[in-house]
DNA sequence: GCCATGGCTAGTA
DNA sequence: GCCATGGCTAGTA
C-alpha cells in the first residue's frame, strides 16, 4: 500500500462520529490537496476492508454524491449520527464539517 | 511505461 | 483539468 493511500485511510478513519469530510480536504489533509480523485479510489477499494466511516464524506459543496440505494443509505447514515441531509441531500457543511488540526 | 479509473473541483464564462 | 494507483503490455537482456 503506498504511503498516500495509507494517510488517506488514516484521515477518513479520525472523521468523528456526527461530521463530515470533503473529497478535497481529506486528500490536502493526506498530503496532495489535488488527488481528490483518488480518496474517490481508496472510498471504493477500501471502505469495507478497511472498515472505513464512508458515508462522512461529500463533495466540496456539501452535497451526497452517490445515487439511488447509496444515497439513500448514507443518507440514513448520517442522520442517524445526527447529521441533517436536506431534501436535496445536501449537509450544511458550516455546521457539520471536520477540521483536523 | 502506458492507460483506465473515479462518488472531484477551482475557477472561467 | 487534476492525479495516485493497479493492472497490463511492450520491449530489453
Amino acid at each position: 500500500m503506498q504511503p498516500f493511500t495509507r494517510n488517506v485511510i488514516n484521515v477518513i478513519k479520525k472523521i468523528p462520529t456526527g461530521q463530515v469530510m470533503t473529497y478535497g480536504q481529506i486528500a490536502a489533509f493526506a498530503g496532495s490537496y489535488r488527488a481528490a480523485r483518488q480518496v474517490v479510489r481508496v472510498l471504493h477499494s477500501l471502505s469495507e476492508k478497511e472498515s472505513l466511516p464512508w458515508h462522512r464524506v461529500v463533495n466540496a459543496k456539501g452535497e451526497i454524491a452517490l445515487s439511488d440505494d447509496s444515497r439513500l443509505l448514507q443518507e440514513i447514515l448520517l442522520q442517524g449520527e445526527g447529521v441533517e441531509v436536506d431534501r436535496n441531500g445536501r449537509i450544511n457543511l458550516d455546521l457539520y464539517q471536520h477540521h483536523p488540526d
